[in-house]
DNA sequence: TATTAGCACTCCTGATGGTTGAGTGCCAAG
DNA sequence: CTTGGCACTCAACCATCAGGAGTGCTAATA
């Protein structure tokens, strides 16, 4: 395998360039035309060849033009791709959408990933915020009714989250009360993972009715914790069944199903969150199957120099790249800086 | 338009069922086989002739057999149908999934929502419980920062919410505590609607810092009404892929959509809320365009003799209804019982 | 030596047309 | 009123064909 001529990179990237536009496969002739080089199609032709043999190009049928594989993909977004900045326009409406204050996490969350699916005409997703290093604020314990205990758990930055415990006694609001205050004095301001380390520790042993109490509250905590690990929100997954690639609609209905499951999304994209930058998956790198059609572009987001999360979109492989890349990356910036707000 | 003989009624229910059975229309030879009758294809035709007339049936093309119109299917719900019971194994899955205690409604409504998919292999939804007359339980105001209080709200079921309120000065613990203490000793117990309308007379005026406190927080407690006007899970949409029917992906993806957007389909649930029994929208009656080639079978549950919601399914018109309508009937039951436990 | 024109070949696409089979409507006989 | 018979219709299937786009190869060319 040898190296790409500069003649060579040139009609790669225009070739790849007429198939996002088009969708088709790009002949010798539209390709010699549209190269804008003073090129004969017998030349190009040649060219094409020695791409398709070094990997890069495939034809789906013996006189149908070519299409990128995805190692044609991945050189032409490595090495080829200039990256536009963000258009006037989607800028505006991402600072529309994202620029102000907004008090509410979970709605700035929302509007991340809406504005990405809406931009994009593809499947907008964010990875919400781990919430293991966030630390408690508040506890409180309502005796609901006989016999049942709401327990409702704040953090530092307004989650709240809250649960019904079964206690085997009725238990009196002085009570729980008391055993708010305890949790609350012994235990506010410390991180959650250390709060049920610590309860951990503490409650081994003991028995007591109230024990049982905060050790359901631990168990708050910890899904707190847990439930999280698997959070993402997703928008616009029908906007994939615009794309004529994914028209077979087993494949598709495999696809929603996946993004539907969202578990293994979570995981890749986890490994993702390492990365500082906007990283891509091209088909089959992603090293997930029902994706195996599609690209992912993704971009983990930041706040006070904490990686939060990651968001980005999910598309054909086929996807505008130089508009993608900077919006993606834009809209991690402006959310990693909407949420270092609140 | 004459009546029906009791020969016409029976072969309308045989075609009927034989086209939920296969999703093919049904010639003549076909329905005088199945039927039982002893009749000869021909006066089959003659009858299948009159019911088209009638409007009961219609055929895709000259020579294709015939399927019924939404008016055929309706006079068979009306009045040939015969609901069968509920299979054992249904039966079986659904005490499995709702009979137990789950001290979670959230939980609750979404088993509910996942039997029904299930079991159906199309679409089910349930509409959440409104909570208009619940009444307040316990308020909470938390200094979360400078000049920003987190507000939480918690009704007598153990539903809880909460919201960012910003301030214009910074407030002491103390003076949050004050105010909680007013709330929950003003309001504790009433039903929100109530401490509504009650805050709203009596804050008309007054503009001191910490009654824009409490204003914010009858905002919430507004929206605490007012957002669960809307609120509903869908699970299962995707199953609508499969439908043959509905292939054309066009017409799918608006559906899709629609039922993304949940609105629309809100307003149409609520009016059945009404009705204490099994409802059938049958295509165009739904009265919502996207669902004019689907039907959708609902049941409102109950809890303490009052209604809260509405759940059910939506699929083709083509769908077993004998064996829906009593599923439907079954979960709503449960799902009521399910609840008044908690 | 790299480029290019020419040419034969492949293969998709869309149009055409014939055949088949399911199904109908109608009529005349039972 | 029912039924067998019959002509007719129409979608679905299949084969065929022409056209066009595109290729690979070869030989001429700059």
């Amino acid at each position: 395998m040898m190296a790409m001529d500069e003649r060579a990179r040139h009609l790669l990237k225009s070739l790849i360039e007429q198939h996002i536009a088009n969708g088709v496969p790009v002949g010798s002739r539209q390709l010699a035309k549209g190269a804008g080089l003073n090129i004969s199609p017998a030349t190009v032709r040649n060219v094409m060849a020695d791409l398709e043999d070094e990997g890069y190009l495939i034809s789906p049928h013996t006189s149908a033009g070519r299409i990128p594989t995805p190692v044609g993909y991945r050189f032409f977004v490595d090495a080829l791709l200039r990256v536009v900045p963000l258009s006037p326009e989607s800028h505006q409406l991402l600072i529309h959408r994202l620029g102000h204050y907004i008090p509410d996490t979970e709605q700035v969350l929302h509007a991340a990933t809406e504005v990405l699916s809406e931009l994009t005409h593809m499947a907008g997703f964010v990875r919400v915020p781990r919430r293991a290093n966030r630390t408690l604020r508040h506890v409180d314990f309502l005796a609901l009714r006989e016999k049942e205990v709401l327990a409702i758990f704040v953090t530092d930055k307004g989650d709240v989250e809250n649960r019904l415990i079964r206690t085997e006694h009725a238990l009196s609001a002085a009570e729980l009360n008391q055993a708010a205050n305890f949790f609350n004095e012994s235990y506010g301001g410390r991180p959650l993972q250390e709060v049920i380390q610590h309860l951990q520790r503490d409650l081994q042993q003991s028995r007591h009715e109230m024990d049982r109490i905060l050790r359901s509250a631990m168990e708050l905590g910890e899904e707190m914790l847990e439930e999280d690990q698997q959070r993402m929100l997703i928008e616009g997954e029908f906007q994939l069944l615009d794309l004529p690639e994914l028209a077979g609609s087993e494949r598709l209905r495999k696809l929603l199903n996946a993004v539907r499951q969202k578990r293994d999304l979570v995981h890749l994209l986890d490994s993702s969150m390492r990365s500082s930058e906007v990283r891509l998956f091209i088909g089959e790198e992603s090293g997930f199957a029902p994706l195996s059609d599609c690209s992912v572009v993704s971009a983990p987001y930041v706040v006070d120099g904490e990686v939060l999360g990651v968001l980005g979109v999910i598309g054909p492989m086929r996807m505008p790249y130089q508009q993608i890349i900077p919006l993606v990356d834009g809209t991690a910036h402006l959310l990693g800086r909407a949420l270092s707000q609140s």
